[in-house]
DNA sequence: GTCTATATCCAGATAGAC
DNA sequence: GTCTATCTGGATATAGAC
């Protein structure tokens, strides 16, 4: 009759640990994260951790993971290549704003690994990148934005905008002029951001061919 | 007669531990380096460096007083608040991406001690943001560029994308397509980022006026 | 599966000789 | 000013009872 109190659910447990363990990595790193720590904020002992994930890397790993199923679930659908780059632009900002804002622990986890000296990227990254590349090269071949900027540092244009937008976001919002500017602040961003990058991208006759060779392969 | 081995001198001394705590806490943080490796790097004992720097916070809070006293004399001249937007933006840019260039452990040790929980801005910040915001405004006044961005974010947009570009350089450079490419990419990439800002700042006769007050006081 | 107790290591900091 | 020797604390990880 199993009607002792029922501690032992090694699925629940893992999931407390991972949860804990995910708050307190992307707070204070890898190696600023005690095992001690992810026990008492999840509510077992530390061995416990250790016996489910062999190691504090093992945590770490199944954290990374974890977000990265997330992640994969949140971007399912992939942009369509020959949509007009209007709507490209605003849907790949618009989406890659919105996860950042609605999946904080991730820009914190990149930027905390990319310090501590990860060296190999995330696990679907580069094909993540390749994809938006791909997409402004077809964009320039029919004259859809300007030719003449290399189309990797057009994505990071944009990604660099937003990880800087939530990585210093206190400071931004602090720094706002009064209450109704901070309140929208974030919209307000978005909103010049696309502006901006639309414009800038804007074709105009004078310029020149992009002058690198398009993709690799 | 003072013909012992000079190895007292507490300058020299000083200098030598700056040097390498700079190194190591731009690569490691301040929580992962140790008062040990210090000491091994620059040829001292652990407890000297404690001796001269009070502890390890000391030796940390100096290393950044190092850096700011740099970054000072670099950026002495203080930009003309009515040049045209194109020589402004040009100086701006290219000065912000070459002092980042010639300073890699400042942009590190910025990222690690904001993660790190650093609340303050480092002395001297928030005037210089506040410059550059001067600027964007009194540029939309005269409609010189566009007048339908914040400020800041116009600054967030350049910032972020120098900040992407030297975080993530290794990654960027190793992608390039060729050895050409890979040996021109910082160049090409500033190129890129002024065409890309000066065309998304450029005016355009149905912007909307930026609707905040302009600055506080 | 989960705990308590503990081994082992390495950190920052101090004492005191030179 | 600089060193060697040492203290104290907190980290990961293990042993072994339940």
């Amino acid at each position: 009759m199993p009607r002792e109190k029922q501690t032992r659910n090694a699925e629940k447990t893992k999931r407390l640990i991972l949860n804990a363990a995910e708050i307190l990595f992307a707070e204070k790193g890898f190696a600023g994260t005690s095992v001690r720590e992810i026990s008492e904020r999840a509510g077992v002992s530390g061995p416990l951790i250790l016996f489910h994930f062999r190691s504090k890397e093992g945590v770490y790993e199944a954290v990374k993971a974890a977000i990265i199923g997330r992640y994969a679930s949140a971007n399912s659908p992939a942009p369509r290549p020959n949509a007009p780059a209007g709507e490209f632009i605003r849907d790949f900002v618009g989406s890659m704003f919105a996860f950042y804002r609605d999946n904080p622990t991730m820009l914190l986890l990149a930027k905390w690994g990319h310090l501590e000296g990860e060296a190999d990227p995330w696990p679907g990254e580069d094909e993540w990148h390749h994809m938006y590349e791909e997409y402004f090269v077809s964009a320039q071949a029919r004259g859809d934005i300007r030719g003449d900027l290399t189309p990797m540092n057009i994505f990071s244009f944009i990604c660099g905008s937003i990880h800087i937008w939530w990585e210093y976001h206190e400071h931004f919002v602090r720094h706002a002029e009064n209450e109704g500017l901070r309140a929208r602040a974030d919209d307000r961003f978005l909103n010049d951001l696309l502006g901006f990058a639309l414009r800038g991208l804007s074709p105009s006759p004078g310029d020149l061919e992009y002058s690198g060779t398009g993709r690799k392969c």
